[in-house]
DNA sequence: GCAAGGTC
């Protein structure tokens, strides 16, 4: 029979494929490695039927090393190391990942990489590749593409299986040089170089360089400057406000503002010249406020740091366990968009015994309404709850009510309501006071992170006629742009592509721990060290 | 004592 190694990058990964290959008659032993076992099915491929052997890698096998000549870090002047012999050698951790592999190679004619289907996978794709073929003369090697790990999907790809692409793995290989390369040397000339200058201030300290953590330095420092040498303007601003039955109301200025005193003083004069002011329109339409799309690693942080208070770092290494434990679904996704086959009313049941939010979920059983977002890594479903517990406590629960309550939220309706728009229209100039009345929360009742509430403005008609209760010419200052939050430069980092889902939380505490940036009142400050090193 | 990327 012939027999075929299959290899993901995970072990999650490789059993959830197996299972759905062998739509779950997998057999499961245990291999070499702890953490990776072996699913055994029989498929019928290449026109025969194969037995098929899954396992899995925990990602990379090798990692970039300089060669020993060049460890010590008085071996040689820093520059060196852009020319040094690197190897590429297996951590003890992961030797017995290797022993498996090629424990079972050896019975197989032929391999098949299941790794993620994106740069990094196509590159530990060819490490699985090269350690097989070491101990495997004439192994004929295929890929299986995948854009989800879906039944269909994995269904889709062994019919259609490709070679691995050797370009892809090349791009990742040339970037882990260059990172090595460039951080190693950066890192140790800093060092050696600013110690040296700076005993009292630096001495013993670890002055790092590296292509992800400087550029995330770089916002906090940019931003700091922004503000440092930010000169304040005065302006000037038209205010009309009235109040009828005990209702106050402000109508807001079109312009919002203006820098020139004599213009708006202008303005203003000709304003408080009209006896009275008519409503040129009173518009009512329908407004919604939607509920939150499918959950990423990215919104996830974003979100715990906002609204919980508890930092990437922190966020990332609780998801990290509630994954351990069978809680969550992966939390290093890009994805934000579910399947047409996820299971939401099944995930969903699981949920309504909660006395919090057991009747909300019951509610949206029977018609689940998911909002998607736009985007896909092709390997990992958004995150959500795979199981109900309510054993948790601080910010573990805390986090994990946080990505319950945004599924239930995601998969309900959204808060509907009307707004009221009210405009005034003196000599081309618009000023428009709005209400708001909420008619469905929906989603909210679910979702304490977000508030929408009534906003009560007193009753007008078109064409009516009214003697504002007052008008006021107010003068403001231009406020500096305050320093970054950690949601902040999360949304730069993502914004400029700097690090990747799963890194993302470490960039920002590397920043933290070298001492190039402080918290100060949940604001990011670059130190005296981090701002002369960005210059 | 270095990087960034995977991953229990």
């Amino acid at each position: 029979m012939l027999k075929i190694l299959n290899v993901a990058e995970k072990n999650n990964a490789a059993k959830s494929i197996a299972s759905l290959l062998s739509k779950g008659t997998c057999r499961k032993r245990e291999s070499a490695a702890p953490f990776n076992q072996i699913y055994e099915f029989e498929y019928n491929l290449f026109n025969q039927n194969c037995l098929m052997v899954m396992t899995s890698v925990s990602g990379h096998l090798l990692s970039l090393e300089f060669s020993n000549k060049y460890k010590r870090w008085d071996s040689c002047d820093p520059i060196e190391l852009f020319d040094a012999k690197i190897e590429r050698v297996c951590p003890k951790k992961y030797q017995k990942v290797m022993l498996s592999l090629q424990r079972e190679v050896q019975s197989c004619q032929k391999l098949i990489i299941w790794t993620d289907c994106d740069r990094e996978g196509e590159n530990i794709g060819y490490e699985i590749i090269e350690a097989c073929s070491n101990v495997h003369n004439n192994l004929d090697v295929y890929r299986a593409k995948f854009s989800e790990i879906t039944a269909s999907s994995v269904a889709k790809s062994i019919c259609d299986l490709k070679r691995p692409n050797r370009l892809a793995s090349d791009a990742v290989e040339v970037r882990k040089e260059l990172d090595l390369r460039v951080g190693a040397a950066f890192t140790r000339f800093q060092t050696l170089h600013l110690t040296k200058a700076f005993p009292d201030q630096l001495t013993g300290s670890l002055i790092s360089y590296g292509s992800c953590q400087f550029p995330t330095l770089g916002f906090v420092v940019e931003r700091y400057k922004q503000r440092e040498k930010f000169v304040s303007k005065p302006f000037w601003k038209v205010c009309v406000f009235d109040e009828k039955d005990n209702q106050k109301v402000e109508f807001l200025w079109d312009k919002e503002r203006m820098f020139d005193y004599q213009v708006c003083w202008n303005f203003f004069n000709k304003l408080i010249s009209h006896q009275s002011l008519a409503v040129q329109s009173v518009i009512r339409r329908p407004k919604n406020k939607c509920r939150p799309v499918a959950l990423n690693t990215i919104e996830l942080l974003k979100l715990a740091s906002r609204k919980l208070n508890i930092n990437a770092k922190k966020t990332m290494t609780i998801a990290e366990n509630l994954y351990s434990e069978g809680l969550i679904s992966y939390p290093r996704t890009e994805t934000n968009i579910f399947t047409e086959t996820f299971d939401f009313r099944g995930i969903i049941e699981s949920q309504t015994s909660d006395q919090n939010w057991g009747l909300f979920a019951k509610n949206i059983l029977d018609r689940p309404n998911p909002r998607n977002g736009t985007k896909s890594d092709q390997s990992h479903p958004p995150i959500y709850p795979t199981k109900y517990t309510n054993n948790l406590k601080g910010k573990e629960k805390k986090i994990y009510d946080l990505i319950v309550r945004n599924f239930l939220a995601c998969c309900s309706e959204d808060a509907k309501g009307s707004e009221t728009a009210v405009s005034i229209d003196v000599s081309h100039e618009k000023f428009t006071a709005s209400g708001l009345m909420v008619f469905e929360r929906n989603y909210l009742d679910v979702y304490p992170y977000e508030r929408w509430v009534n906003k009560k403005i007193p009753e007008f008609e078109n064409g009516q006629t009214f003697s504002p209760k007052s008008i006021q010419l107010n003068k403001g200052m231009t406020q500096a742009p305050r320093l970054l939050t950690e949601a902040d430069l999360i949304d730069l980092m993502e914004k400029h592509g700097i690090g990747t889902d799963s890194t993302l939380a470490e960039h920002i505490e590397t920043i933290k721990k070298r001492s190039y940036v402080r918290i100060e009142r949940n604001l990011f400050v670059p130190t005296v060290l981090g701002l002369g090193l960005v210059e």
